[in-house]
DNA sequence: GAGACTTTGTGCGCGCGTTCACAAGCGCGT
DNA sequence: ACGCGCTTGTGAACGCGCGCACAAAGTCTC
């Protein structure tokens, strides 16, 4: 976060493409360097971070080699430095504002989770359909009514939306949100969306994991002892 | 969910290895399918359980494929007989005991979350280290402190784990888990957790699923207008 | 100052997953 | 009974990402 040893002249540039693979994995390394910061280390061998963020070495520093060459052979990498760069390209030098509709469970736990804040993202407003929820208050913001999403949008700035509704809500709440300027939006509702081309989707899919750890229960119950037949 | 056609003598044998990737699919597919199910439709084609799970036609058949010959030529696949070879090979005719460890935020979403129950998972018991939180009724459901969570895997025979504690606690819950039974985990705190040989691990991240989306949105509004040198 | 040691950066081969494209198969209409 | 049209199932090409292994490059010791 603070200035490093040298004023480092061409280095701002972000070379080209990076793979998605690699940006999946640099919030993973973040997490690591904060930790290794707060030990006071002051570098980090690929190595070790590969063991911090439970990666192999190799893609480390691969995937660092991408945002280039910050790294000293012989040493390892500057641990500030690199939490700079990193922090600097997944934009999180900067505070997002994000938008969030559907304050039931799962939008009451979202809306209280410290992991956003604590990365740059801040909640603009709370949205909700159900006029009971509207007016409560929770994680110090009031709870608005979606159809104040529009204006909620536009006068926050936010280009972020999280959608926590049911499912039958959710196509049509990321329709008000694209239609607001809204350009991410991170999908909790177990449904499949539609959005236009420069809009990103990413989805939360909470029972797809947990039927893909089934598969695998049941994977691991049936080849010991074999006993899949009994079901016709 | 019902019998089929004919006796189809040899086609309960899952063919062999399923490709993780298409595990991951099906439970998109189940979805749809359920869809299709409650709108009376018999059959679907390749190509319409695709546009209805958001995937490729010919994923769909290479999938499908995997598990069997399911499909006839010039109709398409009969949809009440996939539900039900995709429900049985993910294992969900039977109802999997889960057990949810962390009572905070997330814990009461997922606790009250429905797509659980709907989908043949039972929460068998809510533990918690917060005094404070024992006794505490939720989802029919009263907390104990996570002191019980042997004796609690061990009587309901969970073999699922969900782990919604607090990062510095998540590898204790989840050795603890491990020691009782439990072979799969469902990690939700913001840490690396080390899990022996035998037991899957799957890992939500929500803060790393913002700043994914952080990041591209970072690009968008760098591309158009580069303006990324203004932080040094 | 030289050599030994450490660690980065990357060229390369491999395997998985995606996609195209098409032959084989099935039903329906005539 | 036969052919037409539709849809599956899959062979094959492609591309991405992973991980090994090593040369390049820097540090440390004596």
């Amino acid at each position: 976060m603070t200035e490093q040893g040298r004023p480092v002249a061409a280095s701002t540039r972000p070379p080209r493409e990076i793979p998605e693979a690699t940006v999946a994995r640099l919030p993973l390394y973040l997490r690591a360097l904060h930790a290794l910061s707060e030990d006071a280390l002051t570098t980090v061998s690929s190595e070790a971070l590969a063991a911090a963020s439970g990666v192999n070495s190799a893609k480390v520093r691969k995937d660092l080699s991408h945002l280039g060459s910050y790294g000293t052979r012989g040493v390892g990498y500057d641990v500030d430095e690199l939490v700079f760069h990193i922090t600097s390209l997944l934009g999180l030098s900067q505070r997002w504002s994000v938008v969030l509709v559907g304050v039931g469970n799962l939008g009451h736990a979202l809306a209280g989770y410290g992991g956003f804040a604590s990365r740059g993202f801040r909640i603009a407003a709370l949205l909700d359909a159900d006029p009971g929820r509207v007016g409560e208050e929770l994680a110090g913001l009031r709870v608005q009514h979606v159809d104040q999403l529009d204006a909620v949008v536009r006068t926050s700035g936010a280009s972020i939306g999280v959608i926590a509704t049911p499912a039958a809500a959710a196509q049509q709440v990321c329709d008000r949100l694209v239609a607001a300027g809204v350009t991410s939006i991170l999908n909790f509702a177990p449904t499949l969306l539609q959005v236009p081309d420069g809009v990103d989707l990413r989805k939360v899919d909470l029972a797809v994991e947990l039927q893909i750890l089934s598969f695998h229960e049941n994977r691991k119950a049936a080849v010991p002892a074999p006993v899949v037949e009994v079901l016709l």
